[in-house]
DNA sequence: TCCCTTTATTATCTTTTGTTAATCTCATCC
DNA sequence: GGATGAGATTAACAAAAGATAATAAAGGGA
């Protein structure tokens, strides 16, 4: 039977996929859901899982030597989410990944899709595809801290991620800044106070 | 004629390329040599030349509203550079790329890359390797960020990258660690007084 | 070798951030 | 509805970074 909210999901991974391609990765996809706190990986794992997230919100975190947490991404809705550490570099996973809000995947052991990948080649350009989205995001937010100051790294992130602001606690995506949240506290209300002198 | 020493240097590209596979893409590439100060490419450009370096050293660099040029990357021997906005962004280049060090480059137009690519689908596999080499160097860039102080990247990059210390103006690197070469100096006063204390 | 230009360091001052802790706000659970 | 707890803001101080300018050092070219 086919789930046709499935495929409209999977479908949103890139433009040119054939129905008959999806057919292939709806029979090996696995439907997860985390409640919200719930862990999808944690610190230490060798999980291969890649995960396509239909509906919620996950962080993912690293635990520094002081134990403090410290927020490194974020991903929702018609996002993937895959552990660098296991899947790049082939090593147990820094991060601990846990389900903000109650969170709907698809998900799909990555060695099975590579052997999916493979015995279909038009799936390749879908694989390139992804890595370049994922590769764009990232140069994006490495340059960002270049160019960019504290400050300004926020109104960008406000203005490319509104819907995202009122779902997530402030020192979450302080950490993604790479400032403390009292910090940003503090850039908010620099903020406010320049939008009253300006109206 | 086959030029062996063209073939060493493609041949780090990867690991499993066979004779076939590199004498097809020495067949199209071209041999580009740049003299210290040259620029490979300019802003505004819509180059799509995929670079490999065979000897020298380039940096990559943005001139902000100031009219600071703000250095983004720095590539050597055995490293590509490919400009992300036109290849990845389709826009036309915010960075002008100049050579620092005469420089000797293979270089190859990223569609002809990708047509012989598509005839050659054994490269397919290098393709993804560059892609996921590039992704794994910038990932690791933006977390430094969200995870060390500035004198913690600074150590990490003596560190990780001590050849190229001597090479590039101090200057440069700073702007690669996000921070200004004013405060590079200062850091690196702070370290030696530490050094001492210890010593 | 000497000069000139670039780069690095130092100084001074201002601004921002980090740190820690206290206070405030708000949502939730009993 | 009151208590609880998580998160946000504020305060106060120390540390670090930015900006600008002056000085020192180094490197390259004639």
């Amino acid at each position: 039977m086919i789930d046709f909210a499935r495929i409209k999901q999977l479908y949103q991974l890139s433009v040119n996929l054939s129905l008959k391609d999806i057919q292939v990765l709806i029979q090996s996809a696995k439907s997860q859901r985390f409640e919200a706190g719930a862990f999808l990986m944690q610190e230490g794992s060798q999980n291969h899982t890649v995960y396509f997230i239909r509906k919620g919100l996950i962080r993912t975190f690293i635990v520094n030597e002081k134990g403090d947490e410290i927020t490194t991404s974020l991903r929702w809705e018609n996002q993937m989410y895959a552990n660098s550490d296991v899947i790049l570099f082939g090593q147990a996973s820094r991060y601990d990944v846990q389900a903000l809000e109650a969170t709907d995947t698809l998900s799909l052991d990555y060695d099975t899709l590579q052997s999916i990948v493979e015995r279909h080649p038009k799936l390749e350009k879908n694989r390139k595809f992804i890595l370049q989205d994922i590769l764009k995001q990232t140069i994006k937010h490495s340059e960002s801290f270049i160019l960019y100051s504290p400050e300004e790294r926020y109104l960008n992130f406000v203005k490319n991620n509104p819907e995202i602001l009122n779902r997530v606690p402030g020192k979450y995506i302080a950490n993604i800044l790479g400032i403390t949240p009292v910090s940003l506290s503090r850039i908010r209300k620099r903020i406010a106070n320049k939008q009253q002198t300006t109206t």
